[in-house]
DNA sequence: CCTAATATTGAACGATCGTTCTAATTAAGG
DNA sequence: CCTTAATTAGAACGATCGTTCAATATTAGG
């Protein structure tokens, strides 16, 4: 489910000839553009004139192929949140089988590490990591969150949980949370980490090495702040 | 520090006549209107027509106090930055003098309960307190955040440095900017807490209420990720 | 109470926004 | 290869953006 829906615009309509390779090409080069530039300009500041010519297209192909601006900025998180989404399952699958009942650790590792290791080494996965962030920390996108987003929290905060028998699921739903503000945190504001630390990029500060840490830091957490 | 600085825009010209009463009313209603569109429309979102209406002032009257849109919404971010960061010094040391070593959990709590006591009983601090999760998440106020936020945040990690003789900074750097983060998402992803622990408003989420259990998360975290 | 500096008003500026339209071009289906 | 639906090209739409300006109203300072 990383193509584009069926067919591109226009959801009501007969379509007699097949979408030509080239359109498909065309749909595609201003998804991606409009990924980079909404991540780095965010959705107001990023213009279709700007995403247009940076996928090599012409302004009316927003709206032809995606049906207007804002449909375009749904695409574009809808693009990647299926195979995101799966990813994590996949991983929490995964460590179910690897013998022994699963612990915190291996729960919130299933949860972050699809995100951070996309996002590490592939740049269009990184600029899809920070409109997760901005989408997740903007009432507006609500329904985003709601529809793309919030299924697989529910799955991760259920399987906490089961962790936390005696817990309120609302004191675990706050905690996990946390935790993801942390996660998103890592796509956002590792400049500020850098700084804070005085240290050079890619010192204290790659992504991958930035995931261990982190995955231990939310564990003490939830741990901390579930406990009555 | 909390009035406008010297006298309204042009920073540089002679003034031979005191700013009038009305005039400074004018450029303070400007202020509180531009800190609550910018924080729920975000900095483009947000027209200065608009803020201008809501304010009940001319658009006008937006370059000449402050002189222009950008300049207001450096402005509106400094009003309160110094006023939030003497807080947190002040009850910093009010936890040094309490007697006793300080504890990661009083310093934490003396970050951390200025910036959530002010957002919980002030909508105009609390659109503030989003205006500053939108500056520290965004590269594009870079330069905000080190003018303005930098310093404190400095301060605190040494003191939380303090605590941990054998850790290095950056390590405890990147802790700081989690549970920064953690304590951010709190005026930003309320919404998004009374969703996935599908509680009531002001069940789980009163925001004094979050107080406590941040604090026992960031504090367990930074433990475990500090320690080697 | 004057008067000159300051502030408000209301309109207008050029630039850019997202969308839409027509004509020309491309390519799928037979 | 023809036909025609699909797509691209390029221009133009009205709306709104941030800023500026000249005229009017207000008010601080003496």
């Amino acid at each position: 489910m990383t193509a584009t829906k069926p067919p591109p615009a226009a959801p009501e309509r007969m379509r007699r000839r097949a979408t030509s390779k080239r359109a498909l090409v065309t749909a595609g080069k201003l998804l991606d553009a409009a990924e980079r530039l909404f991540a780095e300009r965010g959705y107001d500041g990023a213009s279709v004139r700007d995403i247009a010519a940076a996928a090599g297209a012409q302004i009316a192909s927003v709206s032809f192929h995606h049906g207007g601006k804002e449909a375009l900025f749904e695409k574009v998180i809808e693009r990647r949140a299926s195979e995101l989404a799966e990813l994590r399952i996949a991983a929490l699958g995964k460590a179910r089988t690897n013998g022994g009942p699963l612990t915190l650790e291996a729960v919130l590792s299933a949860f972050v590490r699809p995100y951070l290791d996309k996002a590490a080494d592939d740049a269009q996965w990184l600029a899809y990591a920070r409109l997760v962030a901005m989408v997740s920390a903007d009432r507006r996108w609500r329904h985003i969150s709601q529809r793309l987003f919030d299924p697989t929290a529910g799955i991760f905060i259920d399987e906490i949980a089961a962790l936390f028998p005696g817990a309120k699921r609302g004191a675990i739903a706050v905690t996990f949370v946390f935790s993801v503000s942390a996660m998103l945190s890592v796509s956002t504001s590792r400049w500020r980490i850098e700084e804070l630390a005085d240290a050079a990029p890619d010192q204290v500060t790659d992504m991958d090495a930035l995931a261990d840490p982190l995955i231990r830091y939310c564990a003490a957490g939830i741990r901390a702040a579930v406990s009555v």
